[in-house]
DNA sequence: TGCTTTAATGTAACCGGTTACACAGCCCCT
DNA sequence: AGGGGCTGTGTAACCGGTTACATTAAAGCA
């Protein structure tokens, strides 16, 4: 591709400013005392010949990049885009670059990642977009990483941010039951290898045990956290006899539209026949007929935080393994609750 | 920051398979025959000492960085997420690298952009987050620069892709008065630095001057784009008498959001009493009460395509100077157009 | 006054790749 | 048989910065 015309470097300047390169880059990184007078002359001259560092050039000498990776799997949903807001704001407070690339390990052949030493001092790796030998190789040369929505492989310590997964399903679960005595619960599964899904399970039979419920096999179907998949799902779900529900926590909200829709087309109302809850607060959920009740899952915060901890890296200072941020149950309307309960 | 402990470097490679570094650089590029038996043994080595070339490294030698730079001036709203999925895919299709920044160019002192030659071989600029000035020092040295969302400056020749906003706007307006009868319709300016903003509000004026409706500059008010300043000033403008309208163009969908609101708090339907249009078909649209008619503006591939145009700047193939992509207007309830037409 | 510090600067090696140029050996053609 | 062309390889310069080390002059101190 383009071969950029020579720009001018750093030689260049001393030599217009009639100093060493040496000075030059001192005056560049101010981390060396210049003289006043050269100083000037110095900066003149960059002004005039317009001058740039090269960052690349500095990278390879200093052996930094200035720059952390974000891996995602994918940028399909919009949960990615809270996230990245988060993540964004810290690394231009520290005057870094983001490097932003999708990935999934599942391509054997080669998996040369986009991201790694090569081109970053640091990534941020998003569920399981890398897989655990990946992660291991990473360890192996001391890279600094931080997990997002996944945690740590035991014998790796990296630190991980993640979100109140359990709990929040086991409540949000248990408030169907208690408060609006649901008692056939269909639970949507999320994609078996993300951790979420996993943990959002387990929640939801915690809960069913706890109030002497049986876990129904058949009501535990795939949802994928894809708004159509959930649709097609719920469909099927509805059309097969004998598998009465009187509730559904879809995984996600996305996967909560696609609910919403199949039960609505099936003439059902919700959350009359069927109590509707989801799980991430997105942006939709409160927009939705009736507006959703869900967890709260602080989306943003986890992309700052997961920021913050990779910085800290970087900077060889502590930074906590597990960070676990708090989720909270959004009570709207889906649920059966009185609609005078928040519009948010 | 951290210093990398010194890996393996291509000297070790040519060292441990006995041939000179320089047949290691052409085995890895396959840019100069390498005798089958030499190959194997660098591929032996390569694998051994997990050697991988540190891509700073190869920038400098080639002077290219193989990345390009996407310059948004925030990440508030969820706009920015189509586009940055179509861009993606592009640039993961090229074996590139994307690095995202945000980035307004009203900071005064060093303009210091974060994207430029410097780190990237070609930038994506979205609406003003770099100002005139910038752009001509970009141009100065060649550098291959896409617009989004903005057209080129006159003098500068730079390719810039955006959507039909004024006849868009026209058309929807248009539909207001022609099909529902609407003759006071107010108007929610956008951010004014973007030109978006200001072609829609010529569409409006289109619209009216068309069909011999006199423009009330007290029914012109601000929007900025923004759920909550919309919110206020709608209100605001409920509020004080003699300001009847019985529609209103929020600008964009964002805005639609605060709109809807303030007008349904204050006691009127939504399209009986005021009729409500967008623009962009954001996520959120079709789930707004009611579902919000809109203009149907198509970002994702507005990303896709600013991204294929600045692949063939760099592959110095020509490039279109002016993309402006087809906008359509998406009919649903809050026109006051009946619920059968499309529920998307 | 003589010695130690410190400020200010220069020289040149170095970061880890790429690639221009040189060259050896082999095949093929006239 | 000799020369042109191709294959395969090595040497070393180069990309544009940083920085260890050396050096000089001025300032501080006993």
């Amino acid at each position: 591709m383009t071969r950029r015309s020579s720009s001018v470097t750093i030689r260049d300047v001393a030599r217009h400013a009639a100093v060493s390169v040496a000075t030059v880059s001192r005056y560049l990184n101010q981390n060396a005392p210049v003289s006043q007078e050269v100083s000037e002359r110095i900066q003149q001259v960059m002004l005039d010949l317009s001058y740039k560092p090269l960052a690349v050039a500095r990278n390879l000498a200093t052996r930094r990049t200035q720059t952390i990776g974000l891996v995602l799997h994918n940028m399909h949903t919009d949960f990615f885009a809270p996230l990245l807001r988060g993540i964004e704001a810290v690394v231009s407070e520290y005057q870094y670059n983001l490097l932003v690339a999708t990935y999934k390990h599942t391509s054997r052949p080669e998996n040369l990642s986009p991201l790694g030493p090569q081109n970053t001092d640091g990534i941020l790796v998003y569920a399981d977009s890398f897989n655990e030998e990946q992660l291991i190789d990473l360890c192996r040369v001391k890279f600094p990483v931080v997990l997002i929505h996944r945690t740590s492989p035991a014998h790796l310590k990296i630190p991980f941010v993640t979100v109140e997964n359990r709990t929040a399903t086991r409540k949000i679960i248990t408030h169907l039951i208690e408060t609006h005595g649901r008692r056939s619960i269909a639970f949507l599964r999320g994609p078996f290898e993300q951790e979420d899904s996993r943990l959002r399970e387990q929640g939801y039979r915690d809960a069913l045990d706890a109030h002497g419920l049986i876990v129904k096999p058949a009501l535990i179907i795939d949802g994928e956290f894809d708004q159509f998949v959930a649709y097609r799902n719920v469909k099927k779900l509805l059309s097969g006899e004998g598998q009465r529900f009187d509730a559904v926590f879809t995984g996600d909200d996305e996967a909560a539209i696609g609910a919403l829709r199949a039960i609505q087309e099936a003439g059902l109302r919700v959350p009359e026949d069927v109590a509707v809850v989801g799980f991430d607060d997105s942006r939709l959920s409160p927009f939705l007929n009736p507006p959703l009740t869900t967890v709260c899952a602080p989306t943003e915060d986890v992309g700052r935080t997961a920021a913050r901890l990779l910085f800290n890296l970087l900077q060889e200072q502590p930074a906590e393994m597990a960070t676990l941020l708090p989720t909270d149950i959004i009570i709207r309307r889906s649920c059966g609750c009185p609609a005078s309960a928040a519009m948010n």
